[in-house]
DNA sequence: ATTCATATGTGCATTATTGCATATTAAATT
DNA sequence: AATTTAATATGCAATAATGCACATATGAAT
């Protein structure tokens, strides 16, 4: 009699659409998930889903109580946080979410001594690119580059962003056409290079910052990159152009739900969290790398 | 990872005050529940109960999601009619409940014919004096005598209801004051009583409709009761007044929950119930039985 | 004080649930 | 048509959850 569980199977079946993809997100083996469907089918006398060969389509009767299944995830989920927010011990599991080259070129040390400081929590850090959601609690302190956050998080803006221009080559004021290393979805020329170069072309589009990076020093051309990165490695060969770009609009965010403010231990790498933040501002706004 | 599950335990503890209380309204062992509440709190690192010495006292924790889980509860309800609602099988189980003489003198032969042409389905009886909730599922289909049934149950008014004055003599109108027997809760003679005899006075409280019959045939004296039930016995011994009582506001429903009424079985049921009882009408009436 | 009744916690045997290996099925690909 | 791939079902062994018997504690009744 697992009553009140079942829903939770049967939720992701509906959401996934499958046995198996549901199985996944589960974390459970597929049968389990098989056997819970078919359990409640019988327990109540009603099929569910019509088992087809692209998956498992719900059937009227599940879809009459699809919306009530979905409230009482959110109702759990807020169980979760409220239970977690009353948590008042410096142990146990914390999960960060952030880009991954922040934690590359700029906290990972810091981690690593907040680490040796408190071994009783067990950090787990996600560097995924998609957004976590903080609400269903995959994550617990996120630090996110954004305008401005939601409403439910709360936490503090640390710093704002400058962004400048890279290239191995400072001398462009030649009529050789410039190379530009753009992201994926820049489909046309971005102002910041038809405003500063006579002639310009993409030389590679790439999805990643390191990559973006990769590709300046391996001379495909110039590349607007968040200074905190270029600037962290500072290597040499890879040169901030004499150009002052506007500043971003978006800034650097530490962020938790709500719920989760009065939790001890994310309160406390929370505060960890925006202190070395704080001590790397000038990084994030531009003022440490050479020109 | 019994997720969801934990959250019914810990409702009925939070609700019963103890784990045993709990224990026994779950059906299960109360090392269960204890183990379910102890695994909760060491899983979200937080004290849900302080255990004093009368049952587990709430702390602000448990406090914080108490309604969130009375929510979740409705919400697992709804789930449970609408599914039950879609089950269009004439087998599976059904529960009922009467007033455990409307079950003992009108309806236990019919019951026993529906159970004969039905086999497949499983008939529970519930004639406790407590009022069943419909929307939990503690029964599937209620008869009930009441003014007005409220707007969630659907069902028909079968007949209405009348009440009559039973006694073995019928050789009232002598000056010996009359014995009564009526119902705990009276502490006033009655105008029924007042308004028919001299003289009266209480010589028996009972609180249950067979017991007042019995009274009434030992011979403590008059008793106002619904016709159908001494009229159904028909005991020469116990006679009929000849004294119109009006009729009752309250008459007799045959109900279900509105998310109910398409179960096949429960609408199956439904309507032998009322065509039975439309059967019996005379006798809920009073024009059965001798005067 | 002693006994009783009631509530909760612990060790161990029983029972139920889960995962794994394997089978089956159907569509997609060659 | 043969092969591959992906999804779901089934038998059996491993694992987890449950109930039982017993132990402990605390207040109430004698």
């Amino acid at each position: 009699m697992n009553d009140w569980d079942d829903i939770r199977f049967f939720l992701e079946v509906a959401r996934a659409g499958s046995i198996s993809s549901a199985s996944k997100i589960l974390k459970v083996n597929h049968t389990t998930v098989s056997r819970r469907i078919h359990s409640l089918e019988k327990k109540h006398g009603v099929r569910l889903f019509e088992r087809s060969r692209d998956g498992y389509q719900m059937t009227e009767a599940a879809d009459a109580i699809y919306h009530q299944a979905l409230e009482i995830e959110l109702q759990n989920q807020q169980i979760s946080r409220t239970l977690f927010g009353q948590d008042t011990r410096l142990e146990g599991p914390i999960s960060l979410t952030m880009p991954h080259d922040i934690f590359e070129y700029c906290l990972a040390k810091d981690l690593a001594e907040f680490h040796q400081t408190h071994p009783g929590i067990q950090l787990k850090l996600i560097v995924g690119k998609g957004v976590l959601n903080l609400s269903s609690r995959e994550a617990d302190i996120a630090i996110r580059l954004t305008p401005s956050p939601p409403d439910y998080l709360v936490g503090r803006e640390v710093s704002g962003l400058q962004h400048a221009l890279y290239s191995t080559d400072t001398n462009l004021n030649t009529n050789k056409p410039v190379g530009l290393v753009l992201w994926g979805g820049e489909t046309t020329i971005p102002k910041w290079a038809s405003q500063h170069f006579n002639e310009c072309y993409a030389s590679l589009y790439v999805d990643d910052l390191s990559s973006m990076y990769a590709a300046v020093k391996a001379g495909f051309g110039v590349a607007r990159m968040p200074c905190y990165m270029p600037d962290s490695l500072n290597n040499p060969l890879v040169r901030k152009l004499p150009i002052q770009l506007p500043r971003s609009e978006w800034s650097v965010w530490v962020l938790s739900h709500v719920d989760l403010r009065k939790t001890a231990r994310v309160q406390h790498c929370r505060e960890f969290l925006v202190t070395k933040l704080l001590n790397k501002k000038p990084l994030f706004e531009g003022q440490k790398g050479q020109t």
